[in-house]
DNA sequence: AAATTTTTGATTTACGTACATCAGAAATGG
DNA sequence: CCATTTCTGATGTACGTAAATCAAAAATTT
């Protein structure tokens, strides 16, 4: 059987009391005391029964998810996802409270992040927009001993505990090579459809995107970014302009959201022009896209996994426990039409 | 808060033992009374609190995971992703011995089988082989009420509660495209690596290829299927003198194991043929050949997640519990150079 | 209606930990 | 050495559930 409370007790020489203040850090026990109850937690191999030590605690832990609004497919999935998360909630002992903010812009974020200050918090998750102010109110958070993680989108040199969410250089360079390979060798113009700069996943996804792309495809010209503001009206309109202006078009990466307009533009010109799709995120729209042809592949990133991701290591951070760092991290998923789930 | 055993008592206007006598299902209560107390159970919306009762059981779960032996990377990783999880044994309340059985040997996977049959165990998990002798096997155990999950590869028709693996025939219409769309139109021969046709995973797999490269790709012929056995020394001559045979070849799956072989072979003839090479399982072997340029793509399945989802999957069974579908799904995981973990 | 069987209630102990209280012991100060 | 402070032990209750025991009530049979 595994040692208890009471085992480490009778090692030590010393009563359960004096273990239960070391345990839990209480004060009133001398430095030699501790060390002897701290050696023979060490040489038992004592761990603590997490989910007897919740029962009697009564713990629950208070947590908070921040996310855009913004009526993308993919946001819209992340916020199902967290109200999901609210179902579980007396299961996984969570109260989990959802704060909606307006995508991209840092004043909101930075406030709806200080009004957490001071309260009673186990964590907070949040889809950072990278700026300078953001990582000063994280700090805040941080400071106060407030588990913070980044979900989606990362910011940059902060002391957040976490990000889950996927490696978006490595996003970026895996939409070149399948939209390179694809290609075989063709030669002509690629057109790249954003978000916003002012996010660091789009950053980065354009960044590994153009690297890969000068190093390997040489015979691909990319053309300047558009900023389709994850909008599936605005970004729509872009692509088709783009389209009309330049014949030479053969491949188009999607590294934002707004997926409903492009695939609206892609189908306007359909049977004419011949092109190679490379897009982000498994929604309706791109699933159906990816089925018809109008796509060619589709980089995604499973939100569910990402939410159930964030809660566990607010959690296990609250406690000052480890988590298994393989199982939470965020995987590139690449859809073709065969392997759709 | 959430409701407890004492709620539903006074809800129900019986004791706490006869809601205990319910809940349990054990014996001495009259069919109206549990009729009472269940319909309490309902509006209340009671949940059981798992970890309290498995406190109160002093619950363990005593698991078998049957694997082959075999020194290819794979089951090697298998393994040691089952030795990673007895390690967590005591915070998880699990008793995992492993049991090894001799690849592709069905009379040695049923007597493993049957070995079980009336002990203690809370689940079993096994890599089958897909025979009739293995099925009643299965079979056998199932209607002792033990929980049976198969792992990477599954079997056919039989009772077995879970499968904990990639969708393989997915799997093998990917591999497909990629080699397709990365050769570009090109005309020639595809050669196939596999390691048996009697495990089922091998089987759909090749299917799923043949299916999409007769449907897509109707310039790439198929040549006859190469069956290495899963091992590094065969796979490898096998592949050598195919490609000594034919200078047509173009492109290479392996869908099974032995790639330690396959990269040797292909390393041999390097600088002369050029070859498009999609594989299975990622390794040390396959991650080294990926970023040299040996191999264009990886396709996997992550080992440890299969692990840990049988072991989830097996208490909940086990328990009677419903699992999260969706976190249980695993995942086919593809790899090009640039999104290597 | 009595005897019997079946069902229900009341109560207790246990699981492993947290936390509080109070008395007594040991260490420290003067 | 005494007074004081600091430490330690002993004990009890709680968390939500499981499981056992025994008595009492209700239903069933004779």
């Amino acid at each position: 059987m595994r040692p208890t409370v009471h085992d480490i007790a009778a090692a030590a020489g010393v009563s359960l009391a004096t273990v239960d203040r070391v345990l839990n850090q209480r004060p009133g026990v001398r430095l030699v005391t501790r060390e002897k109850v701290e050696t023979a937690i060490r040489e038992i191999g004592y761990i603590r029964d997490v989910a007897a030590a919740n029962l009697a605690k009564g713990r629950v832990y208070p947590l908070v998810f921040i996310v855009p609004t913004g009526d993308n497919s993919f946001m819209h999935g992340l916020r199902s996802e967290v109200h999901h998360a609210t179902l579980r909630a007396s299961i996984e002992r969570t109260d989990i409270r959802i704060v909606e903010v307006p995508p991209f812009d840092v004043p909101a974020l930075v406030s709806a992040l200080d009004a957490l200050l001071g309260q009673d918090i186990a964590g907070v998750a949040l889809v950072a927009t990278d700026a300078p102010e953001v990582r000063a109110a994280v700090g805040r958070l941080v400071s106060e001993r407030i588990p913070v993680v980044t979900l989606v989108s990362d910011l940059t040199d902060s002391a957040r505990h976490h990000y889950a969410g996927i490696d978006n250089i490595a996003a970026g360079r895996t939409a070149a090579r399948l939209l390179g390979r694809f290609l075989g060798g063709r030669e002509g113009e690629i057109t790249v459809l954003a978000g916003s700069m002012l996010v660091r996943d789009h950053r980065e996804r354009l960044q590994g995107f153009s690297d890969v792309m000068a190093e390997e495809f040489p015979k691909l010209r990319l053309l300047p970014v558009l900023e389709g503001r994850d909008d599936p009206e605005l970004a729509g309109s872009l692509v088709s302009r783009a389209l009309a202006q330049s014949r030479d078009i053969i491949g188009i990466y999607n590294l934002g959201a707004g997926n409903r307009g492009l695939i609206t533009a892609l189908k306007a010109v359909r049977p004419e022009r011949e092109l190679t799709v490379v897009v982000h995120e498994l929604t309706q729209h791109t699933r159906a896209a990816l089925v018809d042809g109008t796509i060619d592949a589709v980089l995604n990133q499973d939100a569910g996994h990402e939410v159930r991701s964030a809660i566990r290591v607010m959690k296990a951070t609250a406690d000052g426990q480890a988590v298994i760092a393989d199982q939470e991290r965020i995987r590139l998923d690449i859809f073709l039409k065969d392997n759709l789930p």
